[in-house]
DNA sequence: TTCAAGGCATGAGTTTATCTCATGCATTGC
DNA sequence: GCAATGCATGAGATAAACTCATGCCTTGAA
């Protein structure tokens, strides 16, 4: 890491410049003139040794070097933008933002979302897809669908479902010469897996059923999307964990089957989750009483 | 959008302040005095018009407003050194990154991809994804698949696969009191449609097929990417545009059928760019002798 | 109780970055 | 040839950034 920045002015100056491909219109927008530009321009260039423009006649280039540094310098002025402006100016409107897990908006939310929608099309449903602890404070997310225990302190929780841990696979494993029969059979199957969030999948499962960890013979093949997983899955690549919520409608439609009849239960499961504060408006008020209806009575 | 941004060096003074929460140490990281910062606060305070710190005896602590602006300015700051960083120094390792659509990936590439990294564990192979024109010169990626018709300039283009635009649907949608049977029923059915990337498939394609763009007497339900409006489409929601690539495999399965025989035919098609340059580095041609092991030949 | 230490604040003054103004240079088009 | 366009240069002006000296308040040790 560089251990001093050049000067902040001259950055600013070199992306409204680069924006415009024209020192005098990046003048007329930061209000100074078009030798402010200039003299910026210059004194950057010789700070960071790299010259950033092509001068030409009438018209102004990007250098090689210049591209390159573009992107991240705008980056970073979008960044200082945003968070200003959101710092300054607090937007509400009728927008319904709620936050979730991509598996589970992809597997379950969103192959639902459009029944919201037509029962309640004034209401615009954003869906924005993150695994960090949700912020409310920012202002940024009505809602969110988080995993865990429900204890979290200072928001409503409402359960919306539970989870369960199995093994899942195409029903093509099933058959052939060698089909997939006990879990002992894994030892000739590749294990699918998803990095990162939910890379804990197969060793809990495997421990409950009592199996070395390294029960497998073949390397594992990870991908970073449980819908990728058990696409896999389904496309006979190998034995993936499902979750219920996950899998349910690849279940019903036979693209996948359990090959065991060992779940790990869970203790835990979805919540909507709110701020206590903001917890009965309409629109979110709508949104958990539809969400209810979706999910099966709690066991 | 906030019109003019607050003092540049009082943000980084703020940055330094509140990851360090406290202004002697901000100031011996940025080689000031511990006033300059006070100073600096101060005026950055007056201008947002938002306290930022609060002020306690032999420690600074931020405000709740300080705490929500933190986040933007430090990844601001972060994208700052980090493009500078990169500008000035340039690093390369054996890694083989390549660039690709999303939907691509997940529909093709991320499950074939395994069988490459059998055959070359050595080559550690990364995706990443991006519908942006790729800029090699950043030294970020390596090769990147992308849609078009191969005519870049001063890359090398190695064809792959080509695509054609077609609706697809469930089976189900075939059978029933009111099957799925000629163009014209579209317009009992929801057009399944992803935003932005593809948002001109069914324009396409219905143009091509001489019918109405209203044909649909129902309100098209759009996704963010194409895997999640092909999971629709097996889901029974609707009908989407398939293109070839991202459907073969649901349509070998059974999961997917072609309710009508219309294909739009495509003079595109896929490629794998890669830089004159270093085009034959010995892991890129292992990667792009396998691709060509996967597709089809060229009809 | 007193003194030292720690750490931010304030105000006056100094330094330096930023900016303006005037002008230059090179091209383009009428 | 002249006007328009647009970046460059240099001197000088302006304003931001910074330093120095000092103040205030708390805490802990002697």
């Amino acid at each position: 890491m560089s251990p001093r920045l050049p000067s902040l002015n001259g950055l600013r100056a070199f992306e409204a410049a680069a924006r415009h491909l024209s020192f005098t219109l990046a003048a007329d927008e930061l209000n100074v003139t078009q030798t402010a530009i200039s003299h910026q321009i210059k004194r950057l260039e010789e700070e960071l040794g790299v010259k950033l423009f092509i001068r030409q006649n009438r018209t102004l280039a990007l250098t090689e070097q210049g591209r390159d540094y573009l992107p991240g310098i705008r980056a970073a002025f979008n960044d200082l933008r945003l968070a200003t402006d959101r710092l300054l100016h607090r937007d509400r409107d009728h927008v319904l933002t709620v936050s979730t897990l991509a598996s589970f908006a992809s597997k379950w939310l969103l192959p639902r979302l459009s029944a919201f929608q037509h029962a309640h099309p004034h209401i615009d449903v954003r869906i924005t897809t993150s695994t960090a602890l949700v912020d409310f404070k920012s202002g940024d997310v009505d809602a969110a669908i988080r995993y865990g225990r429900g204890q979290w302190p200072g928001v409503r929780a409402d359960w919306l479902t539970a989870d369960h841990l199995f093994p899942v696979c195409s029903p093509k494993l099933l058959m052939g010469d060698r089909p997939l029969r006990k879990p002992e059979d894994l030892a000739r199957y590749t294990l699918l897996q998803t990095n990162a969030s939910h890379d804990d999948d197969w060793r809990l499962w495997l421990t409950a059923a009592g199996l070395p960890l390294t029960i497998s013979k073949q390397p594992a093949l990870g991908f970073d999307l449980i819908f990728m997983t058990l696409q896999a899955a389904i496309d006979g690549l190998g034995v993936a964990v499902g979750r219920t919520t996950y899998v349910e409608g690849d279940l019903a439609s036979g693209r996948l089957v359990m090959p065991f009849d060992i779940r790990l239960p869970a203790d835990a499961g979805f919540y909507l989750v709110s701020p206590e504060a903001s917890a009965d408006t309409p629109n979110l008020r709508a949104f958990r009483q539809w969400l209810l209806t979706q999910v099966p009575p709690k066991a």
